[in-house]
DNA sequence: TAGGCCATCTGGTCCT
DNA sequence: AGGACCAGATGGCCTA
């Protein structure tokens, strides 16, 4: 039976060290007694580090510890005083607000990855990214996007392909390229839970002439994995643009690419620069269903009908968005008419 | 069965 | 003092 604090798709499998005290030897199962190797740290039962040095300096009343276990290094400090019955209720309490605010904690990072998900340009209902590969996909999908602006580079474009799957693990590659394989075919080959997935019509991303097999990093093939969606909401198309300010770096330059999950220490991405105007090369949507991503605080409530204006790093950035079917503001940017600098 | 991923518990540290 | 954050440890689930 789950816990009250327990979320959909979560265990209760792990137990915790603190059913275990109060002189009961065994544990809540009853099949695992409290010297078990388990929930140890560098070598200190949990049991005998509660009495840590917080619990020395309370309870007058208390009596000293017994003898240093004589095969053990003799322990400095002051001496350890007893739980008692008081403190180890105490500290029962202490712990268990502790551990709900750590669990808050982990499920508010846990939805925020989650946000992070949802705006990836591929999104799997069937194959959710791992945290780490939802990380890495992100920054590359910032980096790409940032090339795509620098060098006037589509979207569409191998080298855009390249930087998003820079680093990633041979699934996620194959996710990412299934995305593009699908937004070329048209939702050919998508499986039926994932096409409730595809918001809007499948990217335009044909007569690039970039089939998937062609990529170095993915599988020859595609060893049909449960592709994903490729959302054209987030591939912005952009016009080829002159005049980028800062330079370019290549996909080369960085040392990911690997199979696998290798380590990711790539130099920090420069800051996105922009100097002259984009324009749109694609209609909206009427079916587009946005993701609700986009924080009201960042957008400009006052811009004109089926436009927001965007202001980041010093850029006010002019976005199309699609009234038909949602209202800002949570309307995701459809696509960049302009950016400039004010 | 090994390895990857995950949720959870925990104590330490830092900050308010 | 209490909360946030962090990293280590642990065991369960899943998949190749």
């Amino acid at each position: 039976m789950a816990k009250p604090y327990m979320r959909q798709g979560e265990r209760e499998d792990v137990v915790s060290p603190l059913q275990w005290m109060d002189g009961d030897t065994s544990s809540p199962d009853g099949d695992m007694p409290l010297s078990s190797h388990r929930y140890r740290t560098n070598g200190l039962n949990h049991q005998s580090r509660e009495m840590g040095s917080e619990d020395v300096e309370e309870d007058e009343e208390d009596e000293e510890e017994g003898q240093e276990d004589e095969n053990g290094p003799k322990r400095r400090g002051p001496k350890r005083k007893r739980m008692t019955k008081a403190r180890q209720e105490r500290f029962r309490a202490r712990r268990v607000k502790a551990n709900a605010r750590e669990r808050s904690r982990m499920h508010g990072l846990n939805d925020a990855l989650e946000n992070l998900r949802s705006i990836m340009p591929c999104h799997s209902k069937t194959q959710k990214l791992s945290k780490i590969e939802t990380l890495r996909l992100a920054r590359n999908y910032i980096c790409a996007l940032s090339e795509a602006l620098e060098e006037g580079q589509s979207t569409e474009s191998r080298a855009f392909m390249e930087t998003l799957c820079k680093g990633l693990s041979q699934p996620t590659s194959n996710l990412v390229a299934g995305c593009l394989q699908l937004g070329q075919a048209s939702g050919v080959g998508v499986r039926p839970e994932d096409r409730h997935g595809v918001r809007g019509p499948p990217a335009v991303l044909g007569g690039v002439g970039m089939g998937v097999g062609t990529l170095s990093y993915s599988s020859p093939g595609l060893p049909s994995p449960p592709y994903g969606t490729l959302d054209s909401a987030h591939l912005l198309h952009l016009r080829a643009m002159k005049g980028g300010v800062y330079e370019n770096h290549s996909p080369n330059e960085y040392n990911g690419g690997g199979v696998g999950t290798p380590p990711y220490d790539d130099p920090p991405t420069p800051p996105l620069s922009i100097s002259s105007n984009l324009v749109s090369k694609q209609e909206p949507s009427p079916h587009y269903l946005p993701p609700h991503h986009y924080s009201p605080s960042s957008m400009d409530q006052t811009a004109t009908q089926g436009q927001v204006l965007y202001q980041t790093a010093g850029y006010d950035v002019r976005l199309e968005v699609p009234y038909d079917s949602y209202h800002p503001p949570h309307v995701p940017p459809r696509q960049i008419t302009s950016v400039y600098r004010d």
